[in-house]
DNA sequence: AGTGGTTTTGACAATCATTCTCACTCGGGC
DNA sequence: GCCCGAGTGAGAATGATTGTCAAAACCACT
């Protein structure tokens, strides 16, 4: 198994600049958006691959919107949730070791093996309106 | 504020049957194709709408595979959480009233309202190989 | 059973995020 | 500086979902 060389390029830096300037979840196209008008030449096709890489080696967050979207987020901690709100996108990363072992026990009670999970929460927060 | 007429029609019928005898979770394309071959003529756009509704109502749980298809399935009891086999699709309905109660603090700890979450554990069953 | 007014349907087009293609470019070991 | 394969990017392709709108079906009322 050859090991594959990983470059550094420019445009991997800027994606994942942008991703950690950022302080909440931002779509492929939002940050594809950005990056080119902050006068950073880079194409879709790119920011999609970087962001899977990113995503792959646990460099950053992905979840789904309820419309279906991407959207992604630079994390550095281990593992956590998050407590969205959908009114202006504010995200709380919080930890829940009782959930964890919850999931732990139900999986092995079920005889499941190779186990993840994934939990969100989506609320209005204190500053937005009903 | 006029109430519109539910009306009761062979196609939505066929869509709340064919998901009430299903024992995983269906794609809206796969429901589809499956009442197109049992004889049912029916429409892509109406298993859509269909789909939305009974969501809508409750009456069907909805979630998002990793490629982003949204699949259906029919869920009786009130609220709960679904472990999969990600390799065979079996699902079992689990309850976790712990990590309702936490969920609620969490929320509450954070000021946000009306919250709703969802929780969803993937594994391999016992049934499959590794 | 017939009729009317409205909802629902369905074939097809449109949308939109994401992935694919493939010629071109550039990083970096020599 | 040279080379070559990994990385890039413009645009096409994909594929699920939604919009459109005329035609069909439902139901209340006669």
């Amino acid at each position: 198994m050859v090991q594959t060389p990983k470059r550094l390029t420019r445009q991997q830096s800027a994606v994942a600049e942008a991703l950690r300037s950022g302080e909440d979840f931002t779509s492929a196209q939002d940050l594809h958006a950005r990056l080119r008008s902050s006068g950073n030449p880079i194409g879709l096709a790119t920011v999609y691959r970087t962001l899977q890489t990113l995503a792959g080696d646990g460099d950053v967050d992905v979840l789904r919107t309820d419309d279906g979207e991407s959207v992604y987020r630079h994390c550095s901690t281990g593992h956590h949730h998050h407590l969205v709100c959908r009114a202006c996108g504010k995200t709380v990363e919080v930890e829940g070791p009782m959930v964890e072992k919850w999931a732990d026990k139900i999986s092995a009670q079920n005889g499941f093996r190779d186990v993840r999970h994934t939990l969100e929460i989506i609320g209005t927060c204190s500053e937005c309106p009903a």
